[in-house]
DNA sequence: CGTTTGCATCGACATTTATCAATGTATCAG
DNA sequence: CTGATACATTGATAAATGTCGATGCAAACG
């Protein structure tokens, strides 16, 4: 057994679904630092480029991004400190990123969302009927 | 026809799960600020109450919060506006409000949650194998 | 009518947050 | 070793946010 526990903090089950249970206060407080890890448009930015692709170089934000680099840095801190996206690897003086998709499937959960076959997918022909 | 026209504004389309197409900027915001909503312990004990019965007296909230009524009224209006919860009747002095369900959906599914056959459920035996 | 009750709004305040320039720190190229 | 590059950290600042007391307002009660 390599060092390789999962550790799962917080939150398994749902919360803000129609027939959820009553949640303990520090599920809701450990739900609201996640959410608010997704409050900023830049932050939802990153998390959707890096959900597009395996890794994402730093550099790539920096460039794309109408940003400072200290701020994306602190971007990148904030959703990393969230548990949403680690460092995938170092290449030089490069570090790229890779989201984490047990997390997002955990708020994704909690919202009430059925737990996905795969984890992948879910494409855009649920273009939604109404 | 009555005037049942469902209006979604924003985002039917996944952003932050493995696979997701690139977000239009306008979409990320969208995004941002229903997770923003969300961001606060408070408002998400409050979304889950509203989401384990029909309806609920904001009297019921300001009883079992611990926060003045201001305040109570303060978040009850940041989760209104972001179109999670809505006032569903008015009786005497008394205000109740009931959740969006769809608002709710909407952010499962951007996060990559399959949609709920019924909308209903999501049961806590998906308790997580790790 | 006046009073009470439940909730919303306003004004004030302390805390948090997003942002940038400046600086620190590795890593690579010469 | 020297310089350059990519990223993180620090410090500062303006804006946003959570909180409360005071006030406003509409409905019910007497």
């Amino acid at each position: 057994m390599s060092m390789q526990t999962k550790r799962l903090k917080v939150l398994e089950q749902p919360c803000c679904a129609p027939g959820a249970p009553p949640l303990r206060p520090e599920i809701a407080e450990g739900l609201a630092r996640r959410f608010k890890a997704l409050s900023d448009p830049t932050r939802v930015a990153i998390v959707n480029r890096l959900a597009g692709a395996d890794e994402v170089c730093v550099c790539d934000f920096t460039l794309r991004l109408q940003l400072s680099q200290p701020t994306v840095s602190h971007h990148l801190r904030v959703l990393r400190e969230a548990g949403l996206i680690e460092v995938s690897r170092k290449r030089g003086t490069w570090v790229f990123y890779r989201l984490v998709p047990e997390a997002v499937e955990q708020l994704a959960f909690a919202l009430g969302g059925a737990p996905t076959p795969e984890g992948v997918l879910a494409t855009a022909e649920r273009t939604v009927a109404w």
